[in-house]
DNA sequence: CATATTTTGTGAATCTTTTCACATCAAATC
DNA sequence: GATTTGATGTGAAAAGATTCACAAAATATG
């Protein structure tokens, strides 16, 4: 009965990302070495999750002596592919689409927004930083730059269409900011980043928390994970 | 060994917010009645799995005759509290706080943006749409409007200490876009939104797909979920 | 150099989530 | 109104994720 399979990115993956920017952060402070039990303070999850996830990764560590931080990042810039530079394009220059064109942390990171594109032509400005261009020139510029990943910041309503066009020419993950289920080829990796819904998941909680009587119905709610 | 715990959203919940997303699209299309495989069909997951989260929210279809959409909305309504109007504070004016605080979709949803925050004097404007406060109103406005709930979009380095005086001054529940953990007492709710994270996992498993040689690689990486 | 200590790494146990399978009910059909 | 059909709702089974518990290894100590 099921129409389409969704690639969903694996809570342990995420975790990596997050011990990553911990290391990062550690490394900054001069700091050489940790312990599973370093990295699960720091992150929250438990210190047996570190080493599990680790070793889901392959990554190994010295017995007693912990884990190099320098060693570490770099088995997960491997792992990442984060040495390579990445080309990404950006779709939709509404407030959203420019806030993240803007967003410095993507090139720190080696993703370069190479172009953005908006139908608006008022809005197209080819000699700007990140030149804004036209959707027609969308198979060009992906083609030109190898481009992989995809932003996707248009109105919910053209999503799907801007969306058909981008796997058409070669698109193979997206980060999807609109707020609909986007239909894509099984090889296509699509994220979506619902705004509204993580805004609202909040205040869900957050109501639910102060009018709760006992600690039973906070059961159903949450889970008392520890990441 | 554990530090703080941490409240994380269930996947439940979040598919809720699919299935209401859903619910509003189809009604809009002048639909009236849909069975769990609608559902399923629409946003990927499975009809049994529909029926479970149901269960779980104690929603209850018809046997045979499925589940009214009106019925079906008003008691998710009822659930996530949307009928009341809720006053969010928007702490960071950079090019994300901007944006955020220009997101349509936020209002259309009955959560408005009371009051933002800055400590840049030449972003403060008292008399604009939203108005744009020294964070040394934090707490009267946070008072005045009794919000409980804040959208932190500060640099890094000062999300802590913004935090820290948030939940001081009484905010329960944080959607944070700072790449930090923030450390808060076991009542307040965070809840991570890392753009950066978002766009590399993507172009990590866009990378794994497109140079693994079997599946066995792939089965590491994604869950084969059908959400 | 033997012993004690500390941390990793992982199989086993537990807990959670998802899927299966089918009884149960409501509507449609005969 | 009896029978068939097609959906829900939910225990039971399976799959998946997390925690426990402890052997193995590396370092420190006496």
């Amino acid at each position: 009965m099921k129409r389409f399979t969704k690639y969903v990115i694996k809570n342990s993956l995420k975790r990596i990302f997050l011990y990553r920017a911990c290391l990062v952060r550690l490394k900054l402070m001069g700091v050489e070495k940790v312990f599973s039990y370093t990295l699960a303070n720091e992150t929250g999850v438990s210190s047996e999750q570190v080493r599990k996830d680790f070793s889901e990764f392959s990554i190994k560590g010295n017995k007693r002596g912990g884990y190099e931080i320098n060693e570490l990042l770099e088995i997960m810039e491997n792992i990442f592919h984060r040495n390579k530079d990445h080309n990404i394009v950006l779709v939709g220059m509404g407030n959203l689409g420019i806030a993240l064109s803007k967003y410095s942390r993507f090139v720190q990171r080696n993703m370069n927004i190479v172009a953005t594109f908006d139908i608006d032509p008022f809005k197209q400005k080819v000699r700007s930083d990140i030149p804004v261009y036209t959707p027609a020139r969308l198979k060009e510029i992906i083609d030109r730059f190898k481009v992989k990943v995809a932003i996707l910041a248009v109105p919910e309503i053209s999503a799907q269409e801007v969306t058909d066009q981008l796997v058409r020419f070669g698109i193979k993950g997206i980060v999807n900011f609109a707020p609909v289920l986007l239909k894509v080829p099984p090889d296509v990796i699509i994220n979506n980043v619902n705004l509204c819904d993580e805004l609202e998941s909040v205040i869900y909680c957050v109501h639910k928390q102060i009018t709760a009587e006992g600690s039973k119905n906070l059961e159903l709610l949450y889970k008392d994970m520890k990441y």
